[in-house]
DNA sequence: TTGTACGCGTTATCAA
DNA sequence: TTGATAACGCGTACAA
């Protein structure tokens, strides 16, 4: 053991055991004397070892206790989002039986041209991949990782056939909350939407600019509402914040002649937004103005409003990809799994003002 | 290559060149002719190659590209508060120098006993570690991270000596703040903390309950108030929300006769909620009581309010942890390094009414 | 520019 | 219960 760290093999020399035996005093899978264990113990400590290297560990077993998850934005921004948020606690407890740590990988193939420094999929140890929302963008990188047979899930989102996904029932439910407003008696709705694509343009969507959203949430979501409101009128907002939908409810609700009964927001923030900007107006919700959201989250300082919305059951989308990676991992092939939104009334909807 | 996945020995026999060959093709260290990489790639197609097994590569290199991230808390809740989010986005770019990722983990020594079937600290391979606002409960994980040789760099905590450290000027920025209060001429303030401990309890707490905080930042904060006003009222809360900012602002507002002319609130979203809770009581906000913040935030649908308040460099804190380690992997020591907040006056403070 | 040979630190297997 | 041996898949001196 010139220099360098001690190894194991250091390790059992000093304490006059093989290899093979201080190795199953660390891992303990098997049974050991005391005494041996005992000596094996004082020598790694008068060594200063510390236990096996990972990364040799690593090799030898073939795994590495570590599942990737590819966002597609920026790090800060996915942590914003309270969806993903508690996406990624329902994802560490379905991991957990792999013993297994989250990897955090951002998608930024971004400006061809720009050196990918980031750790990518290609070059980080890992055990299986989530991907959350992606683009198509890292098809080449996810098609090396599949070829090393490592075990890949999609949550909201399409990478291709023969990868494993987990979905929500998007459309079906935003069509739900649209029903509710139609059974009240709405007909003049507005549809606040997510984003379109990654330019993230804000303002009306004309109605001959069929424009399809690129992202599959904001996409499915319209479809649920025009599903029963044919000629809504659409405006994009520019993210899943209070602001947007602020900024984004001011124009929708400004003029008296062309407001809407109601405005269908795809998520809570930007519901919460327009309340507030209907408040700014001067207008009550729901009496003159109703409101529905979609996530089913808890909008910090919302209250007393409870907003009438879809709950998605976030956590469980995380649990149920880290339960798919598990199995495939394991080696039995693991099927899509769909998750279903719950309708829940909250004090923001009613019967439009005559 | 009898079963299992092709390695680039296999890539090698095919394309009828030595393995060093083929590395090199791969890794690029080395010049290769045209037609002998041509032969290689195709092997590797033909293989279904995707190039070197990470795991294999990171134990000859010696490192991993991986820099793990403790949490003291539940990850959901890391991911929540803005101030985590901005700074892990500073952080990922602080490390992207060295291609690395980052990996979450979990301080949960949790209840001895309990299985920590999770990835910890001794089984990830690590490049280097990044302590947020850490607890002491580690401590034996840590010094076997040490002992390994593996840099290791706190933000917001104490992990002993001869950790390097990255800091805030909490007492300070707070003394600050506290003075502008006094300036203006309030005399009777209430501190509004962030939770002391563990427990999160809420509610006053008493004079003589002279309970120091164990959070660190909880506990510089509050003695940089003190250090203005000695005999200021204190009251906890039981997290960063604006929904505890509200509760704990009815609480600390109610009763005319012993209302406060100002709140010091050691979080933005905490002051948030004491703005909202004076609202509520249909006190208006400077004029019946002044509040200030902490963290300098956009607090999402807070305008028009501009929180008084210190505004501290989240990011930079993140990129300073990352070009910390960056440097101890390259061998040079480094040392800590202290953040400065700015003081920014908005529209929530102002003289006291008479 | 290409090839040979060895070591990185473990752990699985099998025999004793 | 313990030990000997052989991979695991790659990178890189060093020699040719």
């Amino acid at each position: 053991m010139a220099a360098g760290r001690p190894t194991i093999a250091d390790v059992a020399r000093v304490a006059q055991v093989s290899p093979s035996t201080a190795s199953v005093v660390f891992s303990g899978k098997a049974s050991v004397t005391d005494a041996t264990r005992a000596r094996v113990l004082d020598a790694a400590a008068s060594l200063g070892y510390t236990g096996p290297d990972p990364r040799a560990a690593s090799l030898r077993r073939g795994s590495s206790g570590i599942v990737g998850v590819v966002f597609e934005e920026h790090l800060g921004a996915a942590f914003r989002d309270p969806i993903k948020a508690v996406m990624m606690d329902g994802l560490a407890e379905g991991v957990a039986p792999l013993g297994a740590g989250l990897l955090l990988l951002q998608d930024d193939a971004g400006a061809p041209g720009a050196v990918p420094a980031s750790p990518n999929l290609r070059s980080a140890p890992l055990d299986a991949v989530v991907l959350v929302g992606c683009s198509g963008r890292l098809a080449d990188s996810l098609e090396a990782v599949r070829g090393r047979g490592i075990p890949v899930v999609v949550i909201e989102g399409d990478a291709g056939p023969g990868i494993p996904r987990v979905e929500l029932d998007n459309r079906e439910a935003q069509r739900h909350a649209a029903r509710h407003l139609r059974s009240l008696g709405h007909e003049d709705v507005v549809v606040l939407t997510l984003p379109f694509d990654a330019s993230r343009r804000r303002g009306w969507v004309d109605a001959d600019d069929a424009r399809a959203p690129v992202v599959d949430v904001t996409r499915e979501r319209l479809a649920g509402a025009r599903d029963v409101f044919p000629a809504a009128r659409v405006y994009a907002a520019g993210g899943s914040l209070i602001d947007e939908g602020l900024a984004a409810g001011r124009m929708i609700l400004a003029r008296a002649s062309q407001r809407p009964t109601a405005v269908i927001a795809q998520s809570d923030l930007l519901a919460a937004g327009v309340v507030r900007a209907a408040e700014e107006l001067g207008l009550s919700v729901p009496g003159d103005v109703s409101v529905t959201g979609f996530d089913g989250i808890t909008v910090d300082g919302f209250a007393p409003y409870e907003l009438t919305t879809l709950v998605q059951p976030a956590a469980e989308k995380g649990r149920a990809a880290g339960a798919i990676v598990t199995r495939m991992i394991e080696g039995s092939d693991a099927a899509s799994i769909s998750f279903t939104c719950t309708f829940r009334q909250g004090n923001t909807t009613s019967p439009p003002a005559r």
